[in-house]
RNA sequence: GGACGAUUAGCUCAGUUGGUUAGAGCGCCACGUUGACAUCGUGGAGGUCAGAGGUUCGAGUCCUCUAUCGUCCA
């Protein structure tokens, strides 16, 4: 050994060093290779609105863990990296800087120029997202990174929609939208807020009519906080079942602002019996329950009655009050109403109203023109794509979400206003009946031949008045495109949907619809001479890369994304994207909120790597993903000044206005702290992020290092060979038994993705019994010149198959920890060695040991570890110094007793004792301390150590707690019906139990009565 | 309003198909720096498994209800 080895695991080092180490020898890149079979994931792809947060790390941790031992495996296994454009999350904070910075609006810059900003923007968080993925030790394959917006990515949005609009999958329909009419745009349902304000709550009355039209005497009264929609009404609606009203349904009423008759419907989801006078008005055009009503009573009510403009002026429904503001509208109709002797009464009320967070001004439900895409067959077969297991849910439950959404079948509304993402590519034109048959501007024939070619398509819609002329075009066409703009043909203002996009991810990343052509690599290869093969014609890699293996995400996005590219891949490649799809936990904040780039709560990982080091980062994350919970993560802030750890509480989270301060509760020095609604100043103090529970994963690293630095430092003289099975010591037979259960778990448990269960497993081993045990135990053969080889020879394999083993998970210890053992060790292994790979990283993962496994030996092991312990208990019980070696003799079978032989120079190593003897015949010394395990018997003859009367206390205390044990026990065996019922196995384990508990309680009984007790 | 999940030690969580008197890490107490590791070692204290019913020979585990919390969809 040359290098010195640190008695700390300085992490930061190795991870300076492995990354570029991996990277440049090209261990990240998957090409086709039909040698081996393919492991795909694709990146859930990170939109580029912010950076990374803990919930990313996990998700970005379980994905390269996955990607490494699939590698390890033998897969040639590719991760997919990439970032998505997030259309309306990205525009806006482009949009809201420019307005608070140079107090500009889209508008006032206009598209080309918005467009351009926004992509300044997205080129300088995708950097950032992309370093602190790779800052987890991300092995993607970076060459391939792709961007939804990038032209790999938009040829295939625009293929896909094409494809749609032809086979008559899109089409063109109403909906409610958010509309926030400052900005003149529709918002998405998570960028509205709910606010409460003071308004008002009116109650009116509408004449009931008869059949000519005439007014009887009958009224039906109603409450409203926006009158100003009467003028929208298509109908009053009552409970199906209210007796006040049941004789009026089917009948009409005349609204006396402007005339119009709309019937009274029944609708039990719309009116409430028990709310007010039990009747509501419903204007479907502007509130989203009425609209649902107005979708169960179309033939009723006839179509929504838009009346407001985008400004929120009322169009030409408002009749006299056309222009107005809707605001002063409403004034002007209660006035009108009141006038009519239809105004009963109004209070004050605090309304709940939805506000647009990027205006932070009141949103209208407003019915408007969006594009559609047609669900039925294509969420069917989704839908079947999961039922009949061709894609599999870990866990398992999160099917259901998935296929009760997509049961749903609501058609999917793909249309956005925007100007940041794909502009819808269709062109339109309107034609009056006399142009249109006038004749057709465009030669038929040439029209033909482009649908022939397959780049084209014509829809053309006639509304009974007019023609409406609609054509799509394919990518690569941009000369037909001007043709039919020159003829007066506009192009589509909206944008499409993100997910629109990034459904079509794990097809788009491998080139579809490209399928002559590999898809072009974002980043040149620096390796050298790429591996992907170079046959004429054909795209090898989404050939070989398609269908991926699985996909892993959190649950949220099951019904937006995970679905959604099901349908997609069926629709396109017709196949699945993904077999597996792997739902982990949801990473949330001390106070049980989820971790959001909103809500301020985000850790960067960054921070906590730096910290706790990335592998120890990583050991702990990947220990919280399980089947079920969701994950809490307490923060604090570590004070700069005495580096205690102040608890975060929640104000700490709220923006405020200036540098916020932290005081210290113990030093009661105060320090600004990092939060990401600020930046500090430049050289404070400031009290950093901590979360304590990453100690654990640090630890662990620390306690490898250290495993691994005791054994290099014992490899002095280590020679490769062959070791025999009489060179193999109990231990050696032991610590391999347990390694081969261990390494069947670990690889069974992540085939099921339950990498919690896998991070214990390999914890306890590595922690309780490769160190406590195994290595504490070799150390008498260590320094025994003629046992040295062969326990050398041992404790090499299992530390490198336990560095195998831990690769996935700690990718940097292990692999700084492999090239130091390479350097003592190249050649290495059992039975017989052979020499080991260049980097850990492309190792294989072990097989193989099942013959290790010795189950009775581990019992017997069992047996040592317990009287061990029982040493020991003695010892803490009495305060013996270390110093001190004490004598123990057991009383035992000849079996134990000759196992004890065999390890008897461990009592020394192990409890700091000596067995002095060990069998049947040995003769309990007095006075002594004394332990018993039922079929042994312990005694420490320490006259002057031990308190006689304490002693007989202890053991009084503990056949104690043996009765009570072993009542429960004689209790189930009387018990008839036990006995009778329960199964055979079951009832001889206890009877089993029993005996052994018996057997221990008279020993100590007698213990009790020799010492005088 | 619907669906899914959670509630186990002071904190954060395990607990496989029901089967000894329920475990871990951190924290806490005592002792310890002997040549891997104080980011450590040894020993210890600490829980009527949210509450109430039920099924069963047997319930933390299965069923019903209640309470609280989280998430998604309306």
């Amino acid at each position: 050994m040359t290098t010195e080895i640190p008695k700390q695991y300085e992490p930061a080092a190795a991870e300076a060093k492995w990354f570029p180490f991996w990277e440049s020898n090209g261990y990240f890149n998957a090409d086709p290779n039909p040698a081996k079979p393919p492991h795909v994931i694709m990146i859930p792809l990170p939109n580029v609105t912010g950076a990374l947060h803990m919930g990313h790390a996990l998700n970005g941790t379980l994905q390269d863990l996955l990607t490494r031992w699939r590698r390890m495996q033998g897969y040639e296994a590719l991760w997919m990296p990439g970032t998505d454009h997030a259309g309306i999350a990205t525009q806006s904070m482009v949009e809201k800087r420019m307005r608070e910075e140079e107090g500009l609006t889209r508008n006032d810059v206009g598209r080309e120029a918005l467009v351009e900003r926004i992509w300044k923007w997205k080129d300088s968080y995708e950097q950032r997202i992309l370093s602190q993925l790779k800052s987890i030790g991300a092995s993607c394959d970076w060459r391939r990174v792709r961007f939804t917006l990038d032209e790999v990515c938009s040829r295939a949005v625009r293929r896909t929609f094409f494809k749609m609009f032809k086979d008559g999958l899109i089409y063109r329909g109403k909906r409610l939208v958010n509309w926030d009419t400052y900005l003149q745009t529709a918002v998405a349902d998570d960028e509205v807020y709910d606010e409460e304000i003071d308004g008002h709550f009116w109650t009116f009355n509408y004449p009931v009519v008869d059949a000519t039209g005439t007014a009887t005497n009958e009224r039906i009264s109603f409450s409203t906080t926006r009158p100003e929609t009467m003028l929208g009404d298509t109908a009053v609606c009552v409970h199906p079942t209210d007796e006040r009203y049941m004789h009026l349904i089917g009948r009409h009423v005349r609204i006396p602002v402007n005339g119009r008759i709309v019937p009274i419907v029944a609708d039990a989801l719309l009116a409430d019996k028990t709310l007010g006078t039990g009747c509501v008005k419903v204007t479907p055009a502007h509130d989203p329950n009425d609209y649902a009503c107005w979708t169960r009573n179309k033939e009723q009510m006839g179509e929504p009655i838009n009346i407001l403009n985008p400004n929120g002026t009322l169009n030409e429904n408002g009749g006299t009050w056309q222009g107005l503001d809707r605001l002063i509208a409403r004034d002007a109709v209660v006035a009108e109403m009141e006038k009519l002797g239809h105004f009963e009464k109004v209070e004050d009320r605090k309304i709940p109203l939805k506000h647009s967070d990027r205006s932070k001004t009141p949103v209208e439900p407003y019915l408007s023109e969006q594009w559609f895409v047609k669900m039925d067959t294509l969420a069917q077969n989704a839908i079947d794509a999961a039922n009949d297991g061709r894609v599999t849910f870990y866990p398992e439950r999160y099917k259901q979400s998935y296929l009760s959404w997509l049961g749903e079948k609501r058609d999917w509304c793909i249309s956005r206003q925007l100007w940041w993402g794909h502009r819808i590519p269709i062109w339109s034109r309107q034609y009056s009946r006399d142009e249109f048959a006038g004749g057709y501007q465009f030669d038929p024939e040439h029209e033909a031949d482009h649908e022939n070619a397959g780049w084209f398509y014509k829809a053309v819609s006639f509304d009974g008045t007019n023609y409406t002329v609609r054509v799509c075009f394919d990518e690569g066409h941009r000369e037909s495109e001007k043709e039919y703009e020159a003829a007066g043909f506009i192009q589509e203002e909206d944008v499409l949907d993100t997910w629109f996009s990034s459904a079509l991810w794990p097809h788009a990343t491998l080139g579809w619809p490209d399928t002559t052509h590999n898809p072009p690599l974002a980043i040149q290869d620096k390796t050298g001479e790429p591996r992907t093969l170079k046959a004429v014609g054909t795209n090898e890699v989404l050939n070989y890369f398609y269908p991926g293996s699985v996909l892993v995400t959190s649950r949220d996005i099951i019904t937006l994304w995970v679905a959604r590219m099901v349908l997609t891949g069926l629709y396109n490649m017709g196949d699945i994207p993904f077999k597996h799809v792997c739902i982990h936990p949801k990473i949330q904040d001390g106070f049980g909120q989820t971790m959001s780039k909103t809500k301020g709560n985000g850790v960067d990982p960054i921070e906590l790597i730096e910290k706790y080091g990335c592998d120890g980062m990583r050991f702990t994350i990947a220990s919280f993903a399980g089947e079920t919970q969701d994950v809490r993560l307490p923060v604090g802030y570590e004070c700069p000044h005495c580096q205690a750890v102040i608890p975060q509480e929640p104000h700490h989270l709220k923006f405020k206005a200036g540098k916020p301060k932290i005081k210290c509760p113990k030093c009661k020095k105060e320090s600004q702290y990092a939060t990401p609604n600020y930046v500090p100043d430049d050289g404070e103090q400031v009290a950093r992020i901590v979360i304590e529970r990453f100690e654990y994963g640090r630890n662990f690293c620390n306690k490898l290092w250290n495993a691994a630095r005791f054994a290099m430092l014992n490899l002095e003289g280590y020679t490769p060979g062959p070791v025999t099975d009489q060179e193999l010591a109990i231990e050696d037979r032991w610590v391999l038994s347990r390694l081969a259960t261990v390494t069947d778990e670990v690889t069974s448990l992540l085939n099921v993705y339950k990498f919690d269960a896998a991070t214990r497993s390999l914890r306890d081993f590595v922690w309780n019994e490769f160190c406590d045990w195994y290595l504490e135990m070799i150390k008498p053969r260590l320094r025994d010149e003629s046992m040295k080889p062969a326990a050398q020879r041992v404790l090499v394999m299992v530390l490198d198959t336990t560095l195998r083993l831990l690769h996935p998970f700690t990718p940097f210890i292990t692999e700084e920890l492999w090239h130091r053992l390479r350097e003592i060790a190249p050649t290495r292994g059992l039975p017989a060695p052979t020499a080991v790979s260049d980097a850990i990283i492309v190792a294989p993962w072990p097989t193989g040991l099942k013959s290790w496994r010795d189950a009775e030996l581990e019992a017997r092991f069992q047996r040592l570890q317990e009287l061990i312990i029982a040493v020991r208990n003695v010892r803490g019980t009495y305060n013996i110094s270390p110093a001190v070696t004490v004598p123990v003799s057991v009383k035992c079978s000849d079996e134990i007793s000759s196992d004890l032989k065999e390890v008897q120079v461990q009592f020394e190593t192990l409890a700091k004792s000596s067995l002095t003897a060990a069998g049947p015949n040995v003769i309990r010394p007095n006075p002594c301390a004394n332990f018993s395990l039922g079929d042994a018997d312990g005694y420490l003859p320490l006259e002057g150590l031990i308190d006689l009367q304490a002693e007989v206390e202890r053991l009084k205390k503990e056949a104690e707690k043996l009765r009570g044990f072993i009542a429960g026990h004689e209790k189930k065996l009387t018990n008839k019906s036990f006995v009778d019922r329960a199964p055979a196995e079951v009832v001889a384990e206890v009877r089993e139990t029993l005996a052994g508990l018996q057997k221990q309680v008279t020993s100590l009984e007698k213990m009790i009565r020799e010492l005088g007790g």
